[in-house]
DNA sequence: GCCAACGTTGGC
DNA sequence: GCCAACGTTGGC
């Protein structure tokens, strides 16, 4: 089982949006970067627990988690032209994006905020925490995954 | 709103 | 295949 972060921004999509459906579960599309469609595609795997992370926000941090429902399958947003992630050059044939389905698991009693993450030693090497990082999957190590873990009570 | 950092595109 | 230009991300 992998630990990963995924980053939403609030405004478009959040852990009370998640929360909030009827299922609570809910495809991660949209991703348009294609390290981050490698991981979508080939790592995430079912029962696999996310870090959802909510990003250009005040302020941005850990909201909670979600478990993957569904592993990688191709990402339909990219097939549906009133779509804002319509991508031509992706097809039924020859799908260019993923989605993997997401499950509400918890919201934190306590929202980790990006500036208790980088005041924490061990966590100096998210890659969350590396400067200039963008992509918006990214792996989080069982060690990480325990002190983040903890710090959420 | 600013701007650093980075990914992608496209001309050559 | 290089690399400049451009667009986007995301913290501040």
């Amino acid at each position: 089982m992998q630990y990963w972060l995924f980053k939403s921004e609030p405004l478009t999509f959040s852990i009370d949006d998640l929360n909030a459906l009827p299922k609570q579960n809910e495809p991660w599309d949209g991703v348009r970067n294609f390290q981050a469609r490698n991981f979508l595609r080939d790592e995430v795997k079912l029962g696999d627990v996310v870090f959802f992370y909510h990003s250009s926000c005040t302020p941005p941090g850990i909201a909670g988690t979600a478990t993957v429902v569904r592993a990688g399958y191709p990402d339909i947003s990219a097939f549906d032209i009133n779509s804002r992630y319509y991508d031509p050059r992706s097809t039924q044939e020859k799908p260019i994006w993923y989605s993997v389905d997401v499950k509400f698991s918890k919201k934190f009693h306590h929202f980790i905020t990006l500036a208790e993450l980088k005041i924490i030693p061990q966590l100096k090497k998210m890659t969350i925490l590396k400067r200039g990082n963008r992509l918006s999957i990214t792996k989080v190590s069982n060690d990480e995954a325990k002190i983040i873990l903890a710090l959420a009570k």
